[in-house]
DNA sequence: TGCAATATATAACTATCTTATACATATAAC
DNA sequence: GTTATATGTATAAGATAGTTATATATTGCA
């Protein structure tokens, strides 16, 4: 399991980035794909999660559908036009990131940056 | 530059893995080293890095010795032998946190982990 | 003489997540 | 039948870890 501290910051972006991929999702299925995608090693809390998508949501980054599944609300979030923009934008920053940390934990002579 | 917010968790982590790889370090040589490992990208902050070498160093995972440098003092940090242990734990933990992040920013169908 | 770089330090504040808790239904096992 | 597990959303209290601002002090360059 990856410690959670080293998550943290990255939760809105992978939140953000599944929906970019697969349209609309519920919050269930978004930590439940989170765990299939990780092979385990991420699990999301609720209690990260649902403040943050309201959050999104708040911002107009999401916006919701409910619908009715087996007498269960299912909330279902999608990305608004700013949150397709804000997504994009995100992913450059991860991507950097994960680059400067390979660069940090395994470092080789002369590795420049674009 | 990457947002702070994605850095924060790897604070510890990219210290003692500079420490591994050089010896011994003081506070200012560790910003310095990170930001030229990362072009610029990661620029760790001194309210957040001094309390971090301090705290590290109340856990028995570093040791400091202080010396004069043209009239300022350098604290030169390193690892223990504990110190050893953790940061290689920290590097298999962030490796996959990095292995995980790929899989979600950047999905592939038929990837698997060992 | 003033500014940038070097060098360490801490306190107040803020953001963000964890933990615990709450509520409610469906389904499989016993 | 009833118990456990999975599904599904939600929030409040507390902990943690960082940012921002500030303090102190020397060196070197313009």
């Amino acid at each position: 399991m990856i410690p959670t501290d080293l998550i943290k910051g990255s939760l809105k972006t992978i939140v953000l980035k599944l929906l970019q991929e697969n349209g609309r999702m519920y919050g269930y299925e978004i930590t439940r794909r989170v765990e299939e995608l990780t092979a385990g090693r991420i699990k999301l809390t609720y209690g990260a999660l649902y403040p943050v998508l309201h959050k999104l949501e708040n911002e107009g980054v999401l916006v919701t559908e409910s619908e009715n599944f087996n007498n269960r609300i299912r909330i279902y979030y999608s990305l608004t036009d700013k949150g397709h923009s804000v997504i994009a934008e995100k992913i450059e920053e991860m991507k950097m990131f994960i680059e400067s940390l390979q660069n940090i934990i395994n470092p080789q002579p002369g590795i420049t940056y674009a």
